[in-house]
DNA sequence: CCTATACTTCGCCAACTAACGAAGTATAGC
DNA sequence: GCTATACTTCGTTAGTTGGCGAAGTATAGG
């Protein structure tokens, strides 16, 4: 029950589905996660902390980099699940739309223009 | 995304959760509701707003009386697979277990012997 | 080493939420 | 009508949450 809890509510902030929704296209850093939300980097940081403590993001440190993912198929039902169930309900969703298309952009961005966000 | 958060966010608590897995014993009114969950009336009352709002429940008056049931197959796909995802998920949980067990003992109380939650 | 960069942790504040009791509405039964 | 009962609405209060900036940790590169 604390477990499934844990996982609804960090299922339970816009923000965070958001993250969810655009790691579908692959592994991103923090750095291209915060151009995503625009928001400050603690504020990442903590959102995916809570993500990953729920099971629903993994992450991999490349030097100064932490690149976060969707688990494999190690994770259990219920985090599957729930990523299904999300998917398939925001499929139709214009705000993630929206999202899928920036990401692209995100993605081809160089390093240096998406580190600007640190400098206040 | 607004009607899926809010889906979300009903998901949220656990005395919410619990409300939907009793429901699945068949309809239930409010004070039977009440004696589940050992919360006052009116915060009982909340939960279920939350719940009908979010399109999880539905109901139906008999008098002084009404009884919340789950939503039947008119309810959309978002919100029939949120509940699968959660019958799944929960499906081995101990409290969950309880609660079964314990909703079929207040199925069989008599109505005076649950409403003297009422008073005070 | 030292600096710069990527990220985390901490402390704070505003906004939200779950709980309650008290008061209100609606219906059954006398 | 009147009372009792089933439920809702409102106001309050305590605890949680999401946001930020400042300070801390860790790694790459001179």
């Amino acid at each position: 029950m604390k477990d499934v809890m844990a996982l609804i509510k960090a299922l339970a902030d816009p923000n965070r589905t958001r993250v969810l929704l655009f790691l579908q296209r692959g592994e991103l850093c923090l750095c291209q996660i915060m151009e995503m939300l625009r928001l400050a980097p603690s504020t990442v940081s903590k959102h995916l902390t809570i993500l990953h403590q729920a099971g629903l993001v993994a992450s991999r440190k490349d030097g100064r980099w932490i690149y976060y993912r969707l688990p494999g198929p190690s994770a259990g039902p219920a985090v599957r699940g729930a990523l299904r169930w999300l998917r398939e309900a925001l499929a139709a969703d214009e705000q993630v739309a929206r999202d899928a298309r920036n990401v692209k952009a995100v993605c081809r961005m160089k390093r240096d223009d998406l580190c600007g966000r640190y400098k206040h």
